[in-house]
DNA sequence: TTGAAAGCGTTACCAG
DNA sequence: CTGGTAACGCTTTCAA
């Protein structure tokens, strides 16, 4: 323990040049030597300092990652795709969680620099922020993903929010729905709660439904959230038939209001959300909602932030990644015939 | 950009001395020359070389943290806890996810050491490795988290898994039922998880319950392993009145296969699962689990490792945390009646 | 195929 | 209160 290739060094004979030989091209030195070296860093217990390196090299081989809540699966997997991909190039990632909040992510960001990540792949919660500008100066290697919002200058992986949440909205209406609800994410800590906003509200504009402003309600990602919301809507003199959930949190917590309201999913009310986690293909009724390849995504990610950080790359790279309607069974047709009668108000 | 303390210092007029002093023990410059100092960074666009620091002091000011699956929302919130803990005391957390693979866990012990981490929290997926040997002879410091069986020679923080799955188990008995199924992870991985199965055999020994083996079946610890196993256990002649899941994410996996099955939850068949996940409050029925303190495990064992690393702490520390039984509506009292009648095939 | 020595960006000790 | 300088553990020429 706490043994350096100095020690290495003395207790096989030979220089320490030779002992970082074996370490970093081993074909280069006698074979004799390099077992002598071996077993000496065996005895001595060394391990090898990455700090040292980093400094000497000038390259860490660690990347930033920065999520806004690593409880949200949806981030969880593509943090394990990130991981994946890096690992293969050598790289380490170093991970940030902001908590939907933009001054620590500003810390975050300036803890990561610190530590000298070479790149950064980031789901920022502030739009506008004066670090943006920094990359762009410094030109550092910068992958967005999720977001979108920057399209014109940065690198950035995502699906279409926008595209995917009309479809869901003209699904729904297709399936005769003309009051539809939405419980967003807050719009200012997420560019693509809003792009889905954006989606749902052009869908209902083309197909001449009337937009209802009191329909819309934003919230934090969680289930508590959407239950909140769900009951806010319930209150309504006339509440929505169906309602759209910026994810699946808010849609899991949405339907237990509806729940405990004694009322049916989806023979009352259609719920929908998005991201697709695993468990929303299990929970009763299982949730029609969109697919995201989380997965991918990370690791598409952590692809190209690898070639730029390689120089190989310099146009902002646009990635859009297909997502999925995953129709299930949360959502059904609209049924005039149910729709308002009185309930007996079951508790559970 | 890449400006060091000697740019800044020469743009100062002052050696690097001074320059290491402003940042480090600002109080000890003169406040003229402090100034002039934070200018000349801010113009030099100087910012702080961590690697360099740890270099040079021997301290990382990092730790490592292993997890077997970060997407397992019991280990996102003890790894927010840890982080919180970790920041409060100026230190970094660098994440490994081991997928519950020990070969993982090892390169990842073996990663975060080069990077020179002081410290280690760790639920580690294989009960007895080398690295532990290891750590032990180095006296390196480490916190295990979740895990429990290495009692004697380490620290950890825990919940006491037996009392609690053997109070569950209590319960489903005193509800009528004798016919207990375990949908369990596999033992081989997480102790925690035979722990729970321990707790559960004694309980039905201590009220005079045979135990039938074919009753609990090992899975991974994913919804989809949950629905299977449920499925198998449904199969046979006489399944279970009740079944208790490792944990939540089983539990709700089994309460989907219930479902496909045309069978009602709890009339029909009573599950429960543990960790009480906070999805797990709002499916539906509302699932009776047992609360483990995450967040606060976290906290607590990051608080513990500090002390360790000061050399304040030498006796291992074994925290047991309170945990709660957490009865909602997804178990309920034995019904003969219904019990084995036969039940129309729906599917949705 | 090997060794000597400078350098990476800090800290910390010793003088002044 | 400030400066000079060795040291941290490694990589990387340059020579041999």
């Amino acid at each position: 323990m706490g043994s350096t290739i100095k020690d290495v060094a003395r207790l096989a004979g030979v220089s320490i040049a030779t002992v970082s030989r074996v370490i970093n091209s081993p074909e280069t030195v006698k074979k004799e030597t390099r077992e002598t070296v071996l077993t000496a860093m065996k005895e001595s217990g060394y391990t090898y300092n990455t700090l040292a390196r980093s400094l000497s090299t000038r390259k860490s081989l660690s990347i930033g990652l920065i999520v806004p809540s690593i409880t949200n699966p949806i981030f969880a997997e593509s943090t394990l795709g990130i991981q994946d991909c890096a690992n293969n190039f050598g790289y380490t990632v170093l991970l940030g969680d902001t908590d939907y909040d933009f001054k620590k992510e500003a810390m975050l960001i300036n803890a990561l620099n610190e530590r000298r990540v070479e790149g950064l792949i980031i789901t920022t919660s502030s739009v506008s922020n004066p670090y943006l500008k920094k990359f762009k100066d410094e030109d550092f290697p910068v992958v967005f993903i999720y977001n979108t919002t920057f399209s014109e200058d940065f690198h950035f992986v995502t699906i279409d929010n926008f595209k995917s949440a009309y479809e869901i909205i003209k699904y729904l209406i297709e399936l005769g729905h003309k009051r539809i609800g939405m419980i967003a994410g807050y719009f200012d800590i997420s560019d693509r709660s809003y792009a889905r906003w954006q989606g749902y509200a052009q869908c209902l504009k083309d197909h001449g439904i009337p937009q209802d402003d009191s329909l819309v309600v934003q919230e934090s990602f969680t289930a508590p959230a959407g239950k909140e919301a769900m009951k806010y809507l319930l209150k309504m003199s006339k509440p929505p038939t169906a309602v759209f959930c910026s994810n699946d949190f808010l849609a899991i917590g949405a339907m237990s209001a509806v729940y405990e309201k004694g009322l049916k999913i989806p023979d009352d009310i259609s719920i929908c959300g998005f991201d697709n986690m695993e468990l929303s293909s299990h929970i009763y009724p299982p949730l029609t909602t969109v697919d995201q390849p989380a997965y991918e995504m990370g690791y598409r990610a952590m692809e190209i932030l690898m070639r730029v950080m390689a120089g190989e790359v310099t146009v902002p790279q646009h990635i859009f990644l297909d997502y999925k309607l995953i129709i299930r069974n949360s959502c059904s047709t609209l049924n005039l015939f149910t729709k308002g009668r009185k309930h007996e108000e079951k508790r559970f």
